[in-house]
DNA sequence: CGAGGACTTGAGCCAGTTCAACTCATGTGG
DNA sequence: CCACATGAGTTGAACTGGCTCAAGTCCTCG
């Protein structure tokens, strides 16, 4: 499937422009250099970016649309481990070999970086090698987050948890949102599950269940209004601070 | 609990001579640097080494014991996110608190560095940086692939895979071994419950039901030999490939 | 010896799965 | 433009793996 990526190489200061995690708060000498080996690729929903178990030739981040990192069982059960947003870096450094697979979940447009390449600047702009460990470190805290959420909470806590996550990672990308009432599931019920460790139709029944109690209103399956956002955050089972607008550190999705 | 652990420093000699994964395979300048920061500290089981939302002032590797890495719910429900055995990292560098807490599941012995003298390190060597960052992958690869078995896996596959991470684990720490043929599992029921994000009694039945099919025999509640290695393998779901005698890259438990 | 902890075993129950039927919305081609 | 297939989501009903609660055994330690 990579073959029908469409590629195209971009200038130095598109890449600026497009609001880059990589690209963000880096010597302008490493962007440049960035800029230089930057390939734009876009994927059609469904498309694999990146293999389980094959090669790792480029890493680079999302610039539109939804990446899903899943792994599968041999028997054809599967997880999704991580979902990677726009701004989200995604691919390994020094990983021959993916882990997981990468696939686009929507529509979805990539900034990439060969990967040897990108870790041959680690050399010369020492700051782009400790992004890359932030990142790597912000990734692992989420993994063992939904560890908790996976191994202890109910669907419906699940659920109240994922809303709330994407809640505030919208506030924390455009301050001028309506309050955030309003929250926009970038994916299907079918990945929803796959994220949550359910199924569609345990997603569907828990969803219905806190339209009919009036903690939220379900625009439409996408999208919902939260009416209760205390009572959210009692289902979830978090405590509030954790759910702070734009908190400190902006912890990712994946 | 911090307070109550105790204290000595090493001298370079000796740091070498634990088998510590911090200062394997870095160049002998580093290891002196880092033997003259080493400080050798002792926990009895269930005492707490760096506690959730708590500061992060040292970090190391485990001598000889074993840690879990938890997090709890504020409903006192709770997780373990990874188990650390000998040889293994702990504490995180560049965060200031941490995300889970880290508490000696077992007595243990800890190879302690103020983290941020560790970190200062990074300037003058790469390659203790690197290390880091490549422990830090592995730990991410670990925590995925326990999401896809806390998400999907019955409780007997995750037993299964259990037993398999610590016989390919004992293998590759000494080669001398059995034949892998008896595991010792280094941890209580209910780590090992809260680990596989199940019950003491469910882990109980499974492990029981296993003895009664001769897939394993019991030797004590902590030691098993494995009769069936091919079943076991069945049973957990994973590709045989997967628990390879030495793999290429030792994946980390936690 | 008694207390307490670790592990096992039994019985009942329930959250969430599975299977199946249904409603929409979208797209395709004759 | 309609007939029909296809996929996404919802709803219902029955089933079940694993949890909870309870009662035991065995071992260790003061």
């Amino acid at each position: 499937m990579e073959a029908s990526a469409t590629v195209a190489s971009i200038g130095a200061a598109r890449c600026a422009s497009l609001h880059c995690a990589i690209c963000a708060d880096i010597s302008s000498a490493a962007r440049q250099e960035l800029a230089r080996l930057a390939r734009i690729r876009t994927y059609k929903a469904g498309e694999t970016v990146l293999a389980e178990s094959g090669q790792i030739s480029f890493v680079g981040n999302v610039v539109s649309g939804v990446l899903r990192m899943q792994k599968t069982l041999h028997d054809g059960r599967q997880q999704i481990v991580g979902l990677l947003l726009p701004s989200d870096m995604f691919g390994r450094v020094f990983a021959s070999v993916s882990n997981v697979a990468i696939e686009a979940a929507t529509d979805a447009t990539l900034c990439c970086y060969n990967r040897a390449s990108f870790e041959a600047l680690f050399d010369r702009f020492r700051d782009l090698e400790h992004k890359v460990l932030i990142s790597m470190s912000e990734e692992l805290d989420a993994a063992q987050d939904w560890m908790l959420l996976l191994a202890t909470q109910t669907v419906m806590e699940r659920i109240a948890t994922f809303l709330l996550i994407l809640t505030r990672k919208k506030l924390a990308s455009d301050r001028r949102s309506s309050g955030g009432r309003i929250v926009v599931v970038p994916v299907a019920r079918k990945d929803m599950a796959a994220y949550l460790g359910t199924t569609v139709e345990s997603i569907s029944r828990s969803v219905q269940d806190m339209a009919r109690r009036g903690v939220i209103r379900i625009i439409d399956a996408q999208t919902f209004e939260i009416r209760e956002q205390r009572r959210l955050l009692d289902i979830s089972g978090h405590d509030p601070i954790e759910f702070a607008p734009v908190p400190r550190g902006i912890r990712r999705l994946g």
